[in-house]
RNA sequence: GGAGCCGUAGUGCAGUCGGCUUAACACGCCUGCCUGUCACGCAGGAGAUCGCGGGUUCGAGCCCCGUCGGCUCCGCCA
């Protein structure tokens, strides 16, 4: 029905009769002459309807209207001089209708599909299928085929099998919230669907596949974020016999296929590794967006005897003080520190002390310091006159959530983050371990089957490191990955450690333990979020918009109403009942 | 589970201090005119349970309470 793309055709063209087919893009009727802006997948180009070439044909396109899906058949022709369009690839050219058929009409549309209208998601989603004829999101999934592709061609090309693992799987505790599907044969029993294929591809190593990977759906029943989705892509890999640094250095490879492939650039390896100490000494966040300053800077050792009670006795608890130096915001008013305070109070700081530096220092603290304590203190910030200072004291962890977030924001707010760079990272030698206050034990950082450093970690289990790192972009986390316990012994101390007993550590990984009794092969992995790659590589706004069909913050989908109810009968049948009342 | 922002024709929005409009404007839609436009132009027209429910008031799009939905964030996400 077609024999060229729209997008496609050029001056080289002119003279040829082709056949297009597409939709009425947009149309200008100017009573004796009509223009249509036709458009397939590969673009737009220009008809034009002339009574003079088809009277009949003429009078069927005064009926065409906004998204209507038509075939045309017309001569390619240069366009008279003075007529181009530059700012359309096929500007110079335009077709001249000889045969017009109006494959479907369409009604008006609920919204406009035009980038300038900035329409609500509400009404985008409940009509998907429209919202994703807008060339710029089709544009996200034309990038988004490309990169899986090349990963294919990639992996492929470095010796990877693609093994597909179980979509209805066994329900682990230790990790997100299961979705849950209930077994009709079995009654009372429900599969989980995977949050990953971690134990398969464990598996597959006993296996002796060596090399695995998958682009697979992962599901996670937890809140909802501009970048995650209950439901969402993985590039999952696995490797035998290797250490942290092959399969950091095979990753490297791997974006430098990527970009050369995509962009025709090429990215420097390796990519800098950080401890996950340093990023939370510097950045306070285990994902550091390096794009810009600003960093933290720890002030404890020069206020442990300073005058202001708050400071001191958070130091004397155990705690810190820290501050960043927020560059020429010293006219900052009252109204917007106290915006930063009420953010850093959310995030679960007492207070938010602010210095500004305005030939003197403007601060309500300022008068429990001594001289040489404020100099030590703009010095160590490097701040010089008209800069703001925000300090905080408490613990660390919530020094590096507020003074990390706050940084964040002013990074945003002030413009500093520059939008082209693409910093990779390493964050590697997590902890192993941390403790829960909830449930009053360790919890694994990453999963009970890493590795640790150290094989007596046990001996001082809240210090212990692991085998684990991640690849952060930019400030995300793109994807994150561990060696593995493979020796049985150690898998027994860490579920020690963890506080699991033998019993429901054979009850919920039984299959994985036994497996490990048939020659295991050392070996690791790592896995990375497809949706939230192409979401930074499009500089996307959110990651719904590199997803076709995504869900709501209410985990819901607009277009198809799912979830919805079921019948009693289907609920029978499965042997379940909803404790729901209808109201 | 919690916090914030938003909700007014199909779409994007204005609506000031609660009483001046018959709820404005733009795009879209419909009708007519228009042979070189490209966000075509011109003339006319239709189109609103102001998310929903309750309250305050002589009077509510506007104030209060609740509720629903969308987004952003905290918790959560091994």
């Amino acid at each position: 029905m077609k024999d060229r793309d729209c997008g496609s055709l050029s001056k080289k063209d002119a003279g040829q009769v082709v056949i297009l087919s597409g939709w009425v893009h947009r149309r200008r009727d100017h009573g004796g002459l009509i223009f249509v802006d036709l458009r397939d997948r590969s673009g737009l180009v220009q008809v034009v309807f002339d009574p003079d070439t088809s009277k009949e044909n003429f009078n069927l396109a005064e009926k065409l209207r906004s998204e209507f899906c038509v075939q045309i058949q017309g001569e390619v022709s240069i366009r008279p001089e003075g007529l181009e369009n530059n700012e359309l690839k096929t500007g110079e050219i335009e077709v001249k209708a000889q045969k017009l058929t109006i494959l479907s009409p369409s009604q008006a549309l609920p919204f406009a599909l035009d980038t300038r209208s900035d329409v609500d998601e509400a009404v985008r989603l409940k009509y998907r299928y429209l919202d994703l004829r807008r060339p710029e999101l089709q544009q996200n999934f034309i990038l988004r085929h490309q990169v899986t592709k090349a990963v294919r061609d990639f992996l492929d090309k470095e010796g990877f099998l693609e093994v597909e693992t179980p979509m209805l799987t066994k329900s682990t505790p230790e990790g997100a919230r299961d979705y849950l599907v209930p077994s009709r044969v079995n009654p009372g029993t429900f599969f989980a669907l995977p949050q990953s294929p971690q134990l398969f591809k464990q598996l597959l190593m006993v296996s002796g596949f060596e090399k695995y990977f998958q682009i697979v759906k992962c599901f996670r029943d937890e809140d909802l974020r501009k970048d995650r989705q209950p439901e969402f892509t993985q590039i999952d890999m696995e490797m035998s016999f290797v250490e942290e640094q092959d399969i950091q250095q095979l990753i490297e490879r791997m974006f430098v296929y990527l970009f050369e492939r995509i962009y025709a650039i090429k990215i420097d390896t390796p990519f800098p590794r950080m401890t996950y100490q340093e990023a939370m000494n510097r950045y306070g966040s285990d994902k550091p967006d390096t794009r810009f300053g600003m960093e933290l800077v720890d002030l404890t050792d020069l206020l442990a005897d300073c005058g202001f009670k708050v400071f001191n006795e958070t130091i004397k608890k155990g705690g810190q003080v820290k501050g960043i130096c927020v560059k020429g915001c010293a006219d900052y008013t009252r109204k917007q520190l106290d915006d930063l305070t009420t953010l850093a109070q959310e995030l679960g700081a007492k207070g938010l002390a602010w210095m500004l530096i305005k030939d003197e220092i403007k601060s309500p603290i300022a008068k429990f310091f001594t001289d040489t304590e404020i100099a030590n203190i703009t010095q160590r910030l490097q701040a010089q006159n008209g800069d703001l200072l925000l300090l905080v004291a408490d613990q660390k962890e919530t020094v590096a959530a507020v003074l990390g977030r706050l940084r964040l924001d002013l990074g945003e707010t002030l413009g500093l983050i520059p939008k082209d760079k693409m910093n990779f990272l390493w964050v590697v030698d997590f902890p192993l371990l941390e403790w829960d206050k909830d449930e009053n034990r360790y919890m694994a950082v990453h999963h009970p089957f890493t590795a640790p450093k150290e094989e007596n970690f046990d001996e001082d289990p809240a210090n212990a490191l692991a085998k684990a790192y991640d690849l952060v972009l930019n400030g995300v986390e793109l994807g994150g990955g561990s060696i593995r316990i493979h020796d049985a012994n150690l898998q027994t101390k860490l579920f020690k450690v963890l506080g699991i007993s033998e019993e429901e550590a054979e009850e919920k990984f039984g299959f994985l333990l036994q497996a490990f009794k048939f020659g295991p092969p050392p070996h690791g992995g790592i896995a990375f979020g497809l949706d939230r790659m192409i979401w930074l590589l499009a500089k996307a706004e959110s990651i719904r918009d590199v997803i076709a069909f995504p869900k709501t913050q209410k985990a819901i989908c607009l277009l198809t109403e799912a979830p919805s109810t079921v019948s009693s009968k289907q609920l029978k049948e499965l042997h379940i009942a909803s404790t729901v009342v209808k109201s």
